[in-house]
DNA sequence: ATTATCTTTTTGGCATACCAAAATTAATAA
DNA sequence: TTATTAATTTTGGTATGCCAAAAAGATAAT
């Protein structure tokens, strides 16, 4: 199996198990590496031969030991360089995704390290997600969705679950950028769309995308 | 044909060319990709059918007019990724080429501009080779091989032709690395070896070594 | 319990990128 | 010019990554 398959399978298993705890079903994969659910019965029976899952048939996989360390390897290069090119380069955070799909798979330990060191070896990435540290070591943090906030509560955004360009760039309208203050004015009971005031001004979420922002209580 | 197929041919084939003027054999080809000389001749051929290529049989390969435009944006690429590496990551001239050889094939433009911009649009990268500008345009220069250079006369070194490691060690060792100026004292009859001065020190080069070294006269 | 509806797997097939060995063609030396 | 050697191409074949359609399995709804 090529490398580059090989990480995009386990790091997509990784991002879709929650902290590698659920087991993760065929068609998820699928549609997030927008591949045929044939190829991808496949590419799990490849992968567990190698040892990086364990993929019990018409139920789903989960990371070995091995496979997991892998995925946190290429998700520490996704992220350390989406927050290279948003803090050193000068691209916006709607951006660098895409640039990361590409270059994470240099794989160079060197390179990493050094980006990581010029950054002050960062603990998120320019979304709110947490980069592993060298050892695959990940900082656990207590943030709920938006979704979950409690009317009156204050909150600050910690990250996005969406990395889309049309949704962040939504946010950034609304100043609900990584870091901001927010206040939940009210929770409608009749479609759960949420009131909260940011910087001052009033601002209308849906429960969409209340399911796709990151917060943490303060 | 993978776009990175692709690239690794049209690179190697200018590489190979000097200059875009030289017809280039499969062999050298096949040599520098390590492949079977049966894969370089079906390369060639898509590489003809995709117009990238003028290939002709059992003669060799030149570029077309888009050949050369993508293979001059794949060098950019990659010398640019050298300069960047070496210039602001803190890498040896020894270590840079081969972790270009994987960044050189992320194609953003904008990326690439930026890292060129941040280091002041350079000319030439870490071995003196020179960067294609956007436009692959390329300074043209009155460069010699030292092999071809003459006693009693002074030159500055400006690149190397070999990449390997073990060459630019040796090349460190006797402080003869780019920039560094030198005085042809004697060449022998008997195997075309030279004796050049360099920061004071006498240094032996033999006709190989010479080969592989760019300098001007000053 | 039995449909109806997802989800997954199997099957058969296609495209790309390779290689080894044999056959051909070109270049060189005798 | 005719061997001899070297380079190139052809041929037959493997491995990988993918898909469409059909078959089988699992889940949910009645
Ligand atoms: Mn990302
Ligand atoms: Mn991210
Ligand atoms: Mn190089
Ligand atoms: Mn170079």
């Amino acid at each position: 199996m090529r490398q580059e398959t090989i990480e995009n399978y386990l790091k997509t298993i990784y991002n879709l198990s929650s902290n590698n705890t659920a087991v993760v079903n065929n068609q998820k994969i699928a549609d997030r590496l927008s591949l045929n659910p044939a190829t991808v019965t496949e590419g799990l029976r490849k992968l567990h031969e190698l040892k990086y899952i364990v993929y019990e048939k018409s139920y789903g996989s989960r990371l070995t030991a091995s496979g997991s360390k892998l995925a946190l390897d290429i998700v520490r290069r996704h992220r350390i360089w989406e927050t290279y090119l948003a803090k050193e380069l000068g691209f916006g955070w709607d951006e660098v995704h895409a640039i990361a799909e590409e270059l994470e798979h240099v794989n160079n330990v060197k390179l990493i390290n050094k980006l990581a060191s010029i950054l002050g070896n960062p603990i998120y990435d320019p979304h709110g997600d947490p980069i592993p540290d060298e050892k695959g070591k990940i900082q656990k943090s207590n943030f709920i969705k938006l979704s979950e906030a409690k009317v009156k509560f204050y909150y600050k955004v910690m990250g996005v679950t969406d990395h889309s360009t049309t949704f962040l760039k939504y946010l950034e309208k609304h100043n609900l950028i990584i870091g901001a203050s927010i206040n939940i004015k009210t929770i409608e009971d009749f479609d759960n769309s949420i009131v909260l005031i940011c910087q001052k001004k009033e601002v209308n979420i849906s429960p969409k995308a209340a399911e796709c922002i990151i917060v943490q209580s303060i």
